[in-house]
DNA sequence: CCTATAATGGACTGCACAGTCCATTATAGT
DNA sequence: ACTATAATGGACTGTGCAGTCCATTATAGG
């Protein structure tokens, strides 16, 4: 465990996440072996293993890290500016395009139920993944709520948990099945719903 | 490839794929090797290979489809008569139940991210499981309208497949959490937004 | 410029584990 | 009872791959 890492160390150890990252996305968790990150990264063993000790449980989890972080700086832009119902469409369709665009390539669920149960610290990435983008949605609905578009007594935050296992459902659907009409279906249904809400209860 | 399976050999071979998924599920599809499904089901390395001739995929592939069929099993009693509120808010209880106790394990999630990519069969499992899963519901949901319990013009096959993207959802984010209050919500939420499209549009 | 520490190269080890092979025992059909 | 085929036992092989070790080169700070 280096204490210190210079600039060119840092590079190195941000060249091999990423490199890692795009190697596990091509060849899937299972088979991704070191020798395809060293080739893709041009790194040698000795690299891995100083910049992550404890092998590659913990390259997989530094991994993790950064594809949970990409999740939500990708789809930031609109899912911070929730502040109108065209705006929830924009963002609806920015998710489905990501993800269809990333097709049946799961990087951070293999890697969850990979590392998942030795490694407590996979866990802790993908509950604060999902505690952050559940409360950027819950930030979205109270926008609409003050903007007068939804009634002050919506529950938000259970909006907002839906509207999360939503997504998620529709992604694990389309990973398993290439399809993507589940995850579209539920985000327009869940934000039908919510709208439905403000016509109805208010 | 035997071609006839005599009796003992049918009750061995069933003997293996419900040990493995017993295994499977105790040590992940990642760590468990076949001599751990040797200890469990008593078995020799040349039974194995008899049953499953392409070895660990074939094998994956057949606790694949034990599950998935569990699956549906399991929640047929509640699944296959959804015909009141009252039983579909049973069948609610009776998945989130049955998902809880299952804590963390995904036994098919797991299977299909190992075996996915390389086998075509797996995925057709999964796809076949949804598919059935999906219809039950859409089944309960034309109940609702046969009784007068919702109108006639809902579209039945979006609400089932926004419906089964939430139990997906839902359970995903248990998988991840180990917490059941997502699939608590988003069953909720569906069920309650499903009655809601009864009063609204009647 | 000198030295401590970081960064890198790459050979080597060890073993876990899937898959092979052949020998032996049980079972079914005639 | 006989024979073909299924069922089982278990030793053996091969290798893919994580992880170790030591030697060499670069970099920073005084």
């Amino acid at each position: 465990m280096p204490g210190e890492l210079t600039a060119k160390g840092k590079a190195t150890r941000s060249r091999i996440v990423e490199g890692a990252a795009a190697v596990l996305r091509e060849k899937g968790v299972g088979s991704a072996t070191l020798d395809d990150i060293m080739a893709r990264t041009r790194t040698s063993k000795s690299q891995l293993f100083h910049y992550f000790p404890a092998g590659k449980d913990e390259l997989l989890v530094a991994v993790a890290q950064f594809e949970a972080d990409q999740v939500l700086e990708d789809q930031q832009p609109y899912l911070g500016r929730l502040d109108s119902w065209e705006a929830w469409e924009r963002w609806r369709d920015a998710v489905i395009k990501r993800y269809e665009e990333q097709g049946d390539q799961c990087p951070l669920g293999a890697l969850f139920l990979q590392v998942g149960r030795s490694t407590p610290g996979a866990r802790a990435i993908v509950i604060e993944l999902l505690r952050r983008w559940q409360e950027s949605l819950a930030v979205g609905i109270r926008r609409l709520q003050a903007t007068g578009r939804l009634p002050a007594e919506l529950d938000v935050d259970v909006r907002a948990a839906a509207l999360l296992a939503a997504i998620q459902g529709g992604v694990s659907i389309l990973l398993s099945t290439g399809r993507s009409t589940h995850l579209r279906v539920a985000l327009d249904q869940g934000i039908a719903d919510l709208r439905r809400a403000g016509s109805a209860v208010a």
